[in-house]
DNA sequence: CGCCATTTAGTTGTGCACAACTTAGTTGTG
DNA sequence: CACAACTAAGTTGTGCACAACTAAATGGCG
């Protein structure tokens, strides 16, 4: 109980690995929140909060789309889109509307206003790359890390549960 | 406006900077999420949130702690503190009592209770490690990169502001 | 001492994330 | 066709993050 054995042939005492999980899943969280910070200032503008921005990027890159796909794209469900998007269509940026050829599925598309306002987002990615201080290189290689970080946790086996065996 | 210049000295069309900048904060926000997933899914039988957890591991390596400084390592205020201590206090965790040197402080200590949770928790980490797929070494190099990035996004000047130069 | 700026917690209100559930529409099968 | 299984969106309830504010205590400074 003292020593885990691990991936990369190293081993800590389960002491030391309690505060090195207190560094990277709070490194991690720390980031994130530190970034919806940066997004918070300079989306203030534009009248979006980060994830409504997110939602906008899906939706000006892939034009039209269901609740559904929308959630695929950015791992969302209706029960944090739905909220979402009524207050985008109230701010007059999208409108959603059933389909027509399968009533339960709505699709949202941009509204002119919604479709207009990329113009001013353009700038953004760049103040945000700015305020990284990272360069190109690195914000790849971080990003492909993360995505490899989240597809591994995605399809973690957690069955390893406490009490039993 | 079509190119930026950029740190790296590569540039890239403003076009692909939404998409690039969809697809890092993107990644970021995703592997947080998709972390504390499979936190939920671990601490459940601890019958602590992600960060509650967090709480107590803060406590648990420094002891007592007045709410203040608690927030310092956490990078949290107490608007988001007080009614997760009030629950770690429902929950029979933790104490919280006002300073007798000053009346303002309220300090934050493990009951019996909470110090012993330590030991059902040693084993947390390992597990989410495992579910990582990370080696050690990738882990140490990650956090410190999300730390970095932390530190320049909370120093950023986001004075640039949106129409004016 | 009296007064005011500062500090510390806590409260309120908004928005997001997510589990659990509801509602309505669709599809497959006998 | 009837009916069960499934699917899409929405609703409800809990908890977190954060801005803006309030209340109370402290610490200077004239």
């Amino acid at each position: 109980m003292a020593d885990k054995r691990y991936p990369g042939g190293m081993t800590l005492p389960a002491a030391d690995w309690l505060r090195l999980d207190q560094q990277i899943c709070f490194s991690l969280n720390a980031a994130s929140r530190a970034f919806g910070g940066v997004y918070r200032v300079i989306l203030k503008d534009l009248g979006l909060t980060y994830p409504q921005y997110l939602v906008m990027l899906v939706l000006w890159e892939h034009g039209e789309l269901p609740v559904k796909k929308l959630g695929e794209h950015l791992r969302l469900d209706s029960g944090t889109l739905s909220p979402l998007l009524k207050r985008l269509e109230a701010a007059g940026l999208v409108r959603r509307e059933r389909s027509a050829r399968d009533e339960r599925s709505v699709q949202v598309r941009l509204t002119e206003e919604g479709t207009a306002l990329r113009e001013r987002a353009v700038e953004v990615p760049r103040r945000i790359a700015t305020a990284t201080g990272f360069d190109l290189a690195e914000l790849q290689d971080l990003r492909s890390r993360l995505e490899r970080l989240t597809t591994a946790l995605d399809g973690a086996d957690l069955t390893e549960t406490a009490g039993r065996d």
